[in-house]
DNA sequence: TTTTCAAAAATGTTGGATATTTTTGCGCTT
DNA sequence: AAGCGCAAAAATATCCAACATTTTTGAAAA
């Protein structure tokens, strides 16, 4: 089944294009949490070969986005409350550290990052209160990620920027669900970008790095730590 | 090519075993940083089909032991200082955060799980130093990475520990290359070890974590973070 | 109702084949 | 001799079809 038609030219091979068509299912709930993934069916849906699929899979495992048993195929990673509780922690450490470190490090090209997201990202938010359809909350969140990424593209760790992306990714639809319900406080959310932005570029650390937690636990609902 | 007996009971899937054979050949050198790894040529080396090498490399790459580029194959992950000081950095902060919130929730199960990976350790250093060969430098290796997450076994986060294996994986023929140069102090080492699991038994967390991050950084040898 | 066991389904693996891309090497021009 | 371009060779990425093994299912027997 050809759907979207990402013609050969921007996903560079078939394996990563099943892998982010599946992931971004994933994110949006189309595959639900704790589905059983068959090589077979998801080949109809996504297309592709049995390997394809198979490597796909594999990737994906290791992304935490799925998981794999042995002899018993996949599944889409569960999404218990301790899950999220897990995965939230994880964000909350590996972005606290790179953005310490980004302070620390941070130049004028890193600054201009910071602020080219922030502006993109108040934008997103005023759209996907507009008009909140799947479109508009695939380019807030995208915007909200490309934010992440930005706070932390100075703390000269390639390894930690990964780990901080997967567990972005993982967190994805924790996030979209919210959204979907209404349960996001987009108010409160402009007033903590706006003092995290100041905080920033005044360089103050400390101020910055509650201000980050404060986002990242936000996102936990109503449990806690 | 058979080589070890490892008769299929014991891994559980061919690509299993193939990732394995080559995780331990990286850690040894035997397949050296940056060194293209060609499907066909591996296979000859460590049997399995093509696809079931493309599977596991994909794996492998996943965890960091090798790197993949589209269109253009895999290649064992370079082993600059660079790379060590970023695998250790990941380490440390994986390995402080597991251990300080294992101080603060173990139950005398976790206790006992550290003194017995304690014990275990100052056995494989004895003999490691009696008779420095591959296989006393595999188990001795081996115990400390059963140490480091028997430390960090009661942070009740499953994502936590799966990075600080990842991580502790990717360090591997770091240390391997120290042990073999002999550039390791295990005066030192069992000095600190005697006083890191005293203090986790006093549950000191301070005292702990910094014995940790030493114990980390002498990975580094002459560099520093 | 529970147990047992054979049939069906799904997974894991393999071989071979083909398209596409990258690398290599050779001859040509300057 | 150095640089360039293009054809040949190598390697990657993909697919189809088939088979072995394992898990799941469902129906008959106790």
């Amino acid at each position: 089944m050809v759907l979207f038609g990402k013609s050969k030219k921007t996903e560079e091979t078939v394996v990563a294009m099943l892998a982010s068509a599946i992931r971004r299912d994933i994110s949006f709930a189309v595959l639900a949490p704790d589905q059983k993934l068959k090589i077979d069916q998801l080949r109809q849906s996504y297309g592709g070969s049995n390997h394809s699929m198979r490597e796909c899979l594999r990737m994906l495992a290791a992304e935490g986005m799925v998981e794999a048993t042995s002899q018993r195929g996949f599944r889409v990673t569960s999404a218990t409350e301790e899950d999220l509780r897990d995965i939230l922690l994880m964000r909350l450490e590996c972005e606290k550290l790179g953005l310490e470190r980004s302070m620390k490090a941070g130049d004028i090209a890193w600054e201009t990052r910071v602020v080219a997201a922030f502006h993109a990202l108040s934008r997103a938010e005023a759209e996907v209160q507009a008009s909140p359809d799947d479109l508009t909350a695939l380019t807030w969140d995208e915007a909200c990620h490309t934010l992440s990424s930005a706070l932390i593209s100075a703390s000269d760790s390639p390894r930690l920027m990964a780990m901080a992306d997967q567990f972005y990714n993982q967190s994805r639809r924790f996030r979209l669900a919210r959204l979907r319900e209404g349960r996001i406080d987009f108010t409160a959310r402009s007033d903590r970008a706006r003092a995290l932005q100041e905080a920033v570029l005044a360089r103050n650390s400390a101020a910055a790095l509650h201000l980050l937690e404060q986002d990242i636990i936000e996102d936990l609902g109503a449990s806690h730590l």
